[in-house]
RNA sequence: GGUCGGGUGGCCGAGCGGCUAGGCAGUGGUCUGCAAAACCUCGUACGGCGGUUCGAAUCCGCUCCCGACCUCCA
């Protein structure tokens, strides 16, 4: 299994291999949330998307040191980089609260949704309240470096400098620099302190009625939004470091002038691979905090939403994300929620048969066993080209369907030899497990002791029944039958005996 | 207006020059006490119009729609 890894790089706009910096180690850094509100099914499609992205590298041997921050200052409202009121002290402001406690009460509720989606957490989230120091000293090597001037108090970076003595201005967003500097939307027309209207904060002085606030050479303020990424990407990454990712919409500015801080600063571009999730829709928009459209993973979860007429498990909503290609937009709807469901209960039920077959011992390398050889290949084939998910799940899905012939007889264990059986049981929890990352919700849940209790209460119930089915006392067994359907656990006669799964 | 990405069978969603995924729904069967599940079967789709090519959903041109970014969002 020795393919190369080959991602799409936004910088290129190609698919290229993956080399990284240091033989066998990753520097991954994500753009967190900004924490002034509850998270939205959106932000949960990136870090997912990214979760199985940490999740492959690791399952290719990688060490990954990754780092997702959360911002929690710095984030204006509005249309321009001063005037805006930071999005968390504005919250604090309206509900009166500490910034702080903002913070915490959405950090924590970002926590549980990335927990119960089964996303692993980053090996260091750093907080951009954290990094104040590192935040002022870059800001002071842009100004020692030229790219940075001092108005009334704050810092600004010198775009227009930047772009004259680089050519990297405008490369990852593939905007046009001349674009960019003649500028003339009548929003900007106010902003009087820039020199140029795509110069940005990257120190902001704060108004006196501003909560959040520290000292610097410049003024008592804050930094600016894109400032921190860059300070705690260096910080933890180094100065160049593998890949760096975020959704699709923060490419610019916010990842554009990331890159300038980074080269203003260093002289180094941070990251040789740049990776875009692109957007989860909802009725054909994207899904959105400003303009309303959008359904929390609490709404979802729990039905208590127009758009959905039920509510979805975390694991089926995970599966529905990985049917389609993180960079592909993805149309989140009833139907497609519901057909993803009923497809996530045939891949996990399909794992259950396959961990359960024995094999006798003898087995040949037939023209069976030489297919199944080559679909476990293709798995990992599929997921080597930029983590192609869906393709690697139809794979499975098509394993599936050799696995329940398997088991109903239509094909032989005598067909497949031992080994491969072996190996077809670990790809299928390698990749369901570890780096798809989902949980089987339709076995027992509620702990080991749960299961094992009620692995015991279903055996004793299933043999009751089946007393009944011997004496055709067929109310009996309808009636076992349907008031267990009723709770959610479902039978299945089949011709080994009946089995049972849990509804999801 | 500028830049970029899309339009694929009933729905979702891969593919991105020939071998025409996968899931869900539907058809007709097998199995079953009945059902469910499972298995088998059927279903030739790529917005429109031209062009390149032996061959195009895939490349090029035009055109019509849709979306994203350009201003806060993953």
């Amino acid at each position: 299994m020795q393919q190369e890894l080959k991602i799409q790089n936004s910088l290129s706009r190609q698919k290229e291999v993956f080399k990284p910096i240091h033989e066998g180690r990753v520097g991954m850094y994500v753009c967190g949330p900004t924490v002034y509100s509850d998270v939205h099914l959106g932000n949960c499609r990136t870090f997912v998307s990214f979760d199985v992205i940490y999740r492959y590298l690791t399952y290719l041997g990688y060490k990954v040191r990754y780092v997702r921050n959360i911002t929690d200052v710095g984030h204006l409202e509005g249309d321009t980089d001063i005037g805006g009121e930071d999005k968390i002290s504005k919250k604090a402001r309206l509900e009166q609260l500490e910034p702080m406690e903002v913070v915490q009460r959405y950090t924590v509720g970002f926590h549980d949704v990335m927990q119960v989606l089964n996303a692993l957490p980053p090996s260091i989230e750093p907080r951009a309240t954290q990094h104040i120091i590192e935040q002022i000293d870059m800001v002071q090597s842009i100004l020692d470096n030229g790219y940075g001037y001092v108005e009334n108090g704050s810092v600004y970076f010198d775009t227009n400098k930047f772009v004259k003595e680089t050519d990297y201005y405008g490369k990852l967003s593939g905007r046009k620099v001349e674009d960019l500097m003649t500028e003339t939307r009548d929003d900007l027309k106010n902003q009087s302190e820039k020199r140029h209207p795509s110069d940005f904060a990257i120190w902001i002085k704060a108004s006196p009625e501003h909560i959040m606030r520290w000292q610097s050479p410049w003024s008592v303020g804050f930094p600016g939004w894109h400032l921190e990424c860059s300070a705690m990407s260096t910080k933890y990454l180094g100065q160049t470091f593998d890949i760096h990712g975020g959704g699709n919409d923060l490419k610019f500015p916010h990842h554009e002038n990331e890159v300038a801080q980074n080269i203003g600063s260093c002289g180094h571009a941070p990251a040789n691979y740049w990776l875009h999730t692109n957007m989860l829709l909802m009725n054909g928009k994207k899904m959105s905090k400003s303009d309303g459209n959008s359904i929390t993973p609490e709404e979802l979860f729990t039905g208590n939403n127009p758009n959905v007429s039920k509510g979805y498990s975390p694991m089926v909503l995970r599966f529905f994300m990985l049917q389609s290609h993180y960079g592909s937009t993805l149309d989140l709807t009833d139907v497609a929620l519901l057909a993803a469901e009923k497809g996530y209960k045939r891949i996990m039920e399909a794992n259950q048969t396959l961990q359960g077959l024995q094999h006798s011992g003898n087995g040949s390398a037939s023209e069976l066993d030489q297919r199944i050889q080559g679909q476990i290949a293709q798995v990992h084939i599929e997921m080597n080209d930029d983590f192609n998910t869906p393709k690697a799940l139809a794979v499975l899905f098509d394993l599936a369907t050799t696995i329940n012939r398997l088991q109903g007889g239509q094909d032989k264990l005598s067909d497949v030899q031992p080994e491969t059986l072996a190996q077809l049981q670990q790809v299928f929890q390698d990749f369901l497990f570890d780096v798809f990352g989902l949980k089987d919700e339709t076995a027992t849940g509620g702990g080991q002791g749960n299961a094992d209790l009620m692995n015991g209460l279903m055996d004793i119930i299933i043999e009751v029944r089946k007393g009944a089915k011997e004496t055709k006392d067929w109310p009996t067994a309808d009636l076992i039958r349907n008031k267990l359907g009723e709770m959610g656990v479902q039978l299945k006669d089949g011709p080994e005996g009946t089995s049972w799964t849990r509804d999801i």
